[in-house]
RNA sequence: GGGCACGUAGAUCAGCGGAAGAUCGCUGCUUUCGCAAAGCAGAGGUCGGGGGUUCAAAUCCCCCCGUGUCCA
């Protein structure tokens, strides 16, 4: 980055002087005489015991200095976002105070809520986890207070010198702090494909803020200027806390009382770890993360069972629901969110503990079992066996440990072989499943007019055709709906051709149709909607909206829509949620649900704006995901539910008829999935349903209410019939066995060896069984075979030790070219069919013969 | 989103290529005034589902379903 980049008249005015650190070697600007920067780690803490503010603030303190200060110097106060990045697909967690703005304001596309700005923003980052409570000063939640600028050409709001500016006079007249002692060392910044120069502040060896200067974007090696720039600045109010208060680390700063209270019961590492745990876990819950395995749920679960494992190891310490609720009575003075979520968040928690305990009892009862064994074996529990353990039984080696008899040492770097594992792991990585083919529509195609979203009832009409590419069709107005936001595509005809598929592309809906559009450019066509599909469709979308409302007020509002669909059929909705729904839950559902139908309520669809309609509602209100744009179309039931959508919907609820919940399911770990029909659907499935019930009540004999009982005996019925069956075999089977032993032509007796050979027909599992009855007695040798599928199959079984049925077998399969093999008990073998089968059972029993006569001669040592 | 582990009797699990097991629970009998307990006997299994390899699969391979866990 080119040193004029940095050179800024309030340096220059300042009498501030570029050096070089001779630590690190970078530039820095000051007005001290500093030879290294004011950084770590190349200058060492200096305001441990010497705070560097005038006077100590606590954390609400400071934060309220910081955003009065903005505010007084023309910045407007911005509420927080969450901390959960919904509106963003590539991040789970907001890391920074300029999330909340990307990308849709940071790219232009819209205005932000104001400008300037200031905000305090809450933060998670998790990669330093081992580290929180250890360090003295890493959290997995902090906030970075921040104010923003975003400059356009023709509305420059300020950009680097009046940042600078403002920033030191924060930390001077505001704060108290001596102006010589701090540096701003220059540091590039870049992200997202963009970049620019920034400024880093150090004060008494701490980073306290970052300036970022957003104004390139690189092209290949090239810069380019951004068409808009924007101020992106960084303040840790946890070290502005630290600094003016100056205890020995940044916990007791910022976490105050609860930290004392939570050290004497335990340690001071400890204490400060669970106060930041529970900080982050009640922003990610109440910001509507639920614990899972996967996801964000992960981290939320993560954090909560090491909370747990810590707790465990101290009694007098406050249990975990306890620990929670300190925490949040403390955020709740600057959150009130917070304090609304309480009870839904200690159901949470309430139910995730309960699994964890369950998950621990069970490992701990495979492991203690897996110790004894393996000393059984006189072999060792092997670190190894540990990380196996820790990786899929999610028991942590101390744990473990306490379960074996001879446990392996733990070395420190327990966790690194665990992650080694996971490096060796190489993700295997399918195929994306294909898009539709959709033709590139030129720039000069004006934007389709969409009708729908005003008017969701017209199903006819007349337009202009703009563009076409095979069957593809551009119209210059249309009021069909193409797939989105879970709802499925409109059909029906333009003129007399049938339209198949209608989508989105960009500013374009394309209609496709079932053959190639040769209609000319220009010419008018009739758009002919289906009218009952798309009628199924609004309603299953309105249901959609009542139900994920009814779910939120039954089941909290830790419950967030996690997809959906509306189709002609049938619709579904997944939310977040701890559990499989009890039937009591489904009935409360279905009934608000339909209650709101027959209040016939009204159904407000209608445009905003992006900032009010946050404000006004929150950001709940992303409940289908991510959506771009600076106008949010909102779908509203009053009092009720209020999500942005771009779905077509009934008016009032009344016209959704009536909702009837087929099935509920838990697809995975914290998700829900209810199916479900509404309008006409929910009564032909209501039909479909009676019909099918008559049809069974008729086959079983009796009245409808009377078939579950039926069914029930008709089962048992079955079970009998099938003992039957099975003991009718078995005495088949024992009366060919006694039948067997008493033909003298297949019974030979050498001294105690008693052999029986012969050709039976009877199938290969009743061969076998047959097999054992003749060998269940000891002494016996028994060899058999049958003819089955076209192949010989023969079976030696004995009892008697100095005959192995596997010796008489090796005589026999060379015979008949058989395959096979089994051991001293049992043999099996199959090969050719027909004289070989009968050749090899007359070897078989004369090599028996010729065993069971040597056994007799010379019986082996007891 | 990816890795790993697991799915066998009502419950908890063993077996991991050669003839389905243990413990608890259940039923009956013995014993007892009765209960508990003990002893004896017995019932209870599509070894998650579907393909494949093999003479032979609960066991090995592939796919699917379910559960758990670790990681991003």
């Amino acid at each position: 980055m080119d040193v004029a980049e940095y050179d800024l008249p309030f340096f220059h005015q300042g009498g501030f002087h570029r050096r070089s650190c001779t630590s690190c070697g970078e530039a820095f600007w000051t007005t001290g005489d500093h030879t290294r920067c004011q950084e770590a780690p190349c200058t060492p803490y200096l305001f441990l015991g010497r705070p560097g503010f005038t006077r100590p603030r606590t954390l609400d303190e400071m934060r309220e200095t910081y955003l009065r200060f903005f505010e007084t110097r023309g910045h407007t106060r911005v509420r927080r976002y969450p901390t959960v990045a919904r509106w963003r697909t590539d991040v789970f967690f907001v890391q920074a105070s300029i999330y909340g703005f990307q990308p849709w304001v940071t790219n232009g596309v819209i205005e932000p809520p104001a400008n300037p700005l200031t905000i305090a923003q809450p933060c998670l980052r998790f990669n330093d986890l081992a580290e929180v409570g250890r360090s003295g000063r890493h959290f997995s939640e902090f906030e970075m207070m921040a104010h923003h600028a975003f400059n356009r050409p023709g509305h420059e709001v300020y950009f680097k010198d009046r940042t600078v500016e403002l920033c030191h006079e924060l930390l001077t007249s505001e704060l108290g702090a001596d102006p010589r002692a701090i540096t701003y060392k220059e540091e590039v910044w870049e992200g997202g494909g963009n970049l620019g120069p920034s400024l880093s502040v150090g004060l008494l060896g701490v980073e306290l803020a970052t300036l970022v200067f957003m104004e390139y974007v690189r092209r290949g090696d090239a810069l380019e200027p951004m068409p808009l720039t924007v101020v992106d600045t960084g303040y840790g109010l946890e070290r502005f806390t630290w600094v003016s208060q100056a205890t020995s680390t940044a916990y007791e700063a910022v976490f105050g009382p609860a930290l004392r209270d939570l050290t004497a019961v335990s340690t001071p590492e400890l204490a400060a770890m669970l106060i930041d745990h529970a900080r982050t876990t009640n922003f990610l819950i109440t910001d509507g993360v639920v614990p899972s395995n996967t996801q964000e749920g992960y981290y939320a679960r993560l954090l909560l069972r090491r909370m747990l494992r810590a707790l465990a190891r101290f009694p007098d310490a406050p249990r975990l629901p306890a620990l929670l609720d300190r925490v949040a009575h403390d955020l709740t003075h600057q959150y009130p969110e917070i304090g609304e979520h309480r009870d839904d968040l200690q159901r949470v928690v309430a139910a995730e503990t309960e699994r964890f305990e369950e998950t621990v009892a069970r490992a701990r009862v495979q492991i203690r079992r897996t110790g004894e064994r393996r000393q059984h074996e006189g072999r060792k529990i092997t670190l190894e066996d540990l990380v196996e353990w820790y990786d899929s039984l999610g028991v942590t080696p101390d744990v473990a440990v306490e379960e074996l008899p001879d446990p392996p040492v733990v070395p420190d770097d327990f966790f690194a072989l665990v992650a080694a594992r996971h490096e060796a792991a190489t993700p295997a990585g399918g195929p994306e499943p294909a898009a539709p083919i959709v033709p590139a529509v030129p720039a000069y195609i004006p934007p389709t007019e969409v009708g729908y979203y005003l008017d969701p009832y017209t199903v006819e009409f007349r337009s202009s055709v703009l563009f076409t590419a095979g069957p593809w069709v551009v119209l210059h107005k249309t009021f069909f709906y193409p797939t989105g936001g879970g709802q499925l595509t409109d059909t029906g005809h333009l003129d007399d051709l049938p339209v198949t598929e209608v989508v989105r592309a960009g500013p374009h809906v394309l209609h496709r149709l079932d053959r190639d559009a040769l209609f000319p450019p220009g010419h008018l066509v009739t758009g002919r909607i289906d009218a009952p599909r798309r009628r199924q469709l609004m309603q299953h979308h309105t249901a959609t909206h009542l139900l994920n409302g009814a779910l939120r007020e039954v089941l909290g509002p830790h419950v967030w829509q996690a997809g959906a669909y509306k189709g002609p059929d049938l619709a579904r909705i997944d939310v977040t949620h701890f559990r499989a729904l009890t039937d009591a839950e489904l009935r409360a559902v279905d009934l608000r649900v339909n209650r709101i139908i027959r209040e016939n309520r009204e159904v407000r669809s209608y445009f905003e704006s992006r900032a009010v309609a946050e404000q006004r509602f929150g950001f709940t209100l992303y409940q289908g995901g991510a959506v771009p744009g600076a106008e949010l179309r909102i779908v509203e039931v009053p009092g009720f539910d209020v999500e942005a959508c771009g779905g077509t919907h009934c008016t009032r609820t009344g016209e959704v008829g009536f909702v009837s919940i087929l099935a509920s399911e838990r697809i995975q770990d914290g998700v829900v999935r209810l199916v479900y029909a509404a309008g006409d659907r929910s009564l032909e499935l209501q039909y479909e349903h009676e019909s099918a019930l008559r049809a069974a009540a008729q086959q079983l004999g009796v009245a409808p209410e009377h078939v579950p009982q039926a069914v029930v005996r008709l089962f048992a019925q079955l079970e009998e019939a099938r003992k039957l069956v099975r003991s009718g075999r078995s005495t088949d089977l024992a009366s060919v066995a006694e039948r067997l032993s008493a033909s003298p032509d297949l019974v030979r007796t050498v001294g105690p060896v008693t052999i029986i050979s012969a050709a039976v027909e009877v199938d290969a599992a009743g061969m076998q069984e047959l097999c054992r009855r003749l060998t269940a007695s000891p002494g016996r040798v028994a060899i058999l075979t049958i003819e089955s599928e076209g192949r010989g199959r023969l079976i030696v079984g004995s009892s008697a030790p100095s005959v192995p049925a596997r010796t008489v077998l090796d005589a026999m399969s060379p015979i008949f070219h058989g395959k096979g093999g089994g051991h001293a008990g049992v043999a099996t073998a199959s090969g050719e069919p027909g004289s070989p089968l009968q050749e090899a059972l007359r070897a078989g029993t004369a090599r028996a013969t010729e065993l069971a006569t040597a056994g007799a001669a010379a019986p082996p040592a007891p």
